[in-house]
DNA sequence: ATTACCAATGTAACCGGTTACTTTTTTGTG
DNA sequence: CACAAAAAAGTAACCGGTTACATTGGTAAT
């Protein structure tokens, strides 16, 4: 790996000089840069980006901490921030906490030097952490779907208790009244929101919030299913399903399906998210899209945009949509009670 | 942020002695080390692992390189990398390659100074990139889950095309003769490797390869879909499915759902890989296991042993397990011709 | 021809650490 | 108590860049 001072012997320059070629800073007469090029090209020299790092205390990079590699959106998600990143002509760095709210908190401080900014899509952290993160840190650090109390740090989040409102809507819309529900973790914020989102729904019309049709999982397809098997064990009548993402909704179908159960046509099942496999299962599943892509754009957008400048709080908030496919019907009138 | 020269300053020594303590070198007295770890904690103080970088040559970092970011075993790929990095106490860095080769090169050439090692996952990389790679860099390179022409460079492999052999005796253990095809990219020896395995079974029975059963995927389930389609529209009759993932095989038990043909009783399909959700589809998909996890494991210990001794050429090769669910069955008697 | 100015380049300090080497302090021994 | 050896701490160079400032040389204006 050849350096900075190979190419001054081979152009014959000092490093200053090179430095100025590199970067199109300051004046360079037409001769010598071209003389440099071709050192450099002849080297195959790449500027060090750590040195560069260091001396400037610039990385253009930003970092991305998930709490874990197999998380929800974590597909598209990381698509999208690599390729926004690179849009920018930033690195981006992805890491994982491994599920583990001490070691991500250490991960992120480790990041510091390492990055210009910092992305935060934790499902571990409590406020706490993220209180003191933002204290203890000299870099901005963008939190993504998910709640905060008040809007004291950058965030790009999204309406989780409306989105789950808009689902039980449609399910409440087309009949159903016995309503189970597969909640995601509930230790973090967006599981209390989308539980409150639930509950309300039901309270709204004066229907009895019955806690044997709730049943808590943790977001992939396993606890989906086995959650619904669980409900189905327990004996208790119900002609549909919320479950707080897409992976639980096709658990839980996996599930109704094993018993000879029919759905849509005995149990309606609703899902959020739009998983991009959730059109390939059959029935293809209703859901609410959360537009992780979209938060992800704005994400990235937002972390570049406050390496330059240090502004005032900024904070975006998205809201579900329903997609209607097969999974959801009017409830069955001989199932209904 | 603070830094080892603010600990000097409060612990009253020097930067080697500050050093020293840091790294647990050298001769310390125990009061001084206290003296400096109090002050250390006071500052919240962490050595700035950029500079730590720059002056030992020692990143303690593997990077993790894949070609895109939605790749196949992806999150698997990466959860068990993540897990096997943080047991060595090594930071991974992860950076995908935009499915574009000429991208792809660069990042690993730039990622040069930022790691100790890497791994590279690519199925958009040529032969000739690699050997180039392999040849430009000075730190060592672990390409997984590919065939190389010769045992040229470090790797953890699979055997290609014995696993689709596996997939096609399967198949042919169970009567099917008329088996379609759904292939990968052709560019990339995977996909070369698996196709030779495809027709070479066929070729073992004299079975004639009809190149209307095949048709080229992109290993995702849209493209599994689509292929699927084509063969339906096609009007060619197939009994069975051989496909070269789980979400391709999964893609194309959607069409044949959608368009009312029963699977296993009239097509079977298998599958490779073993993707989790393979379980969760109805009817539960046939495969051939991929033990990417293992593989991962076996990729980021090489890796990290090569920091240290580089070595020989190590190589490692995995074969495929045949997993048996319920989308393969003996071929209807009434529709084998 | 002198001066002034500006373009082009070089010098050296700095970023935040590590480490070979040197100096100072402590300890042990006769 | 003197002195050698060992332990502890400090000094300064270095990793590979950037950049403020200094220096050089050429050109236009006087």
């Amino acid at each position: 790996m050849s350096t900075i001072l190979d190419v001054c012997k081979l152009a014959n320059v000092s490093k200053a000089t090179v430095s100025r070629v590199i970067n199109g800073t300051g004046q360079v007469k037409e001769s010598t840069r071209e003389k440099v090029f071709s050192a450099m090209q002849s080297l195959g020299y790449r500027p060090n980006r750590l040195a560069q790092a260091l001396a400037t205390n610039k990385t253009h990079t930003i970092g991305l901490v998930v709490s874990d590699f197999d998380g929800i959106h974590f597909g598209l998600l990381l698509k999208q921030a690599a390729a926004s990143a690179e849009f920018a002509n930033k690195q981006l760095i992805v890491t994982d906490g491994h599920n583990d709210p001490d070691y991500e908190y250490e991960v992120i401080m480790q990041l510091e030097a390492q990055c210009d900014a910092v992305i935060l899509y934790s499902r571990t952290l409590t406020d706490d952490h993220i209180q003191h993160l933002h204290q203890q840190l000299t870099i901005p650090i963008v939190v993504i779907n998910r709640d905060l109390p008040e809007q004291l740090f950058h965030s790009v989040s999204f309406q989780q208790e409306d989105a789950v409102k808009l689902m039980m809507s449609h399910l409440l819309d087309n009949g159903h009244r016995k309503i189970a529900c597969i909640t995601g973790h509930m230790m973090n914020p967006t599981g209390v929101a989308r539980l409150n989102g639930y509950k309300h729904s039901l309270q709204q019309l004066d229907i009895n919030v019955d806690e044997k049709l709730i049943k808590h999982g943790a977001y992939d397809m396993k606890s989906g299913y086995q959650a619904c098997k669980e409900l189905l064990s327990d004996g208790i009548k119900f002609t549909a399903i919320v479950a707080f993402n897409d992976c639980m909704a096709l658990g839980s179908l996996r599930a109704l399906t094993e018993s000879g159960i029919k759905v849509p046509e005995q149990v309606s099942i609703i899902g959020i998210d739009n998983d991009p496999v959730s059109e390939f299962f059959t029935p293809r599943l209703t859901t609410v899209e959360l537009p992780i892509v979209d938060m992800t754009k704005q994400a990235v957008e937002l972390a570049i945009t406050l390496c330059e400048e240090t502004k005032a709080t900024h904070s975006y908030q998205y809201k579900g949509l329903l997609i209607e496919r097969e999974s959801v019907m009017p409830v069955n009138v001989t199932t209904r009670d």
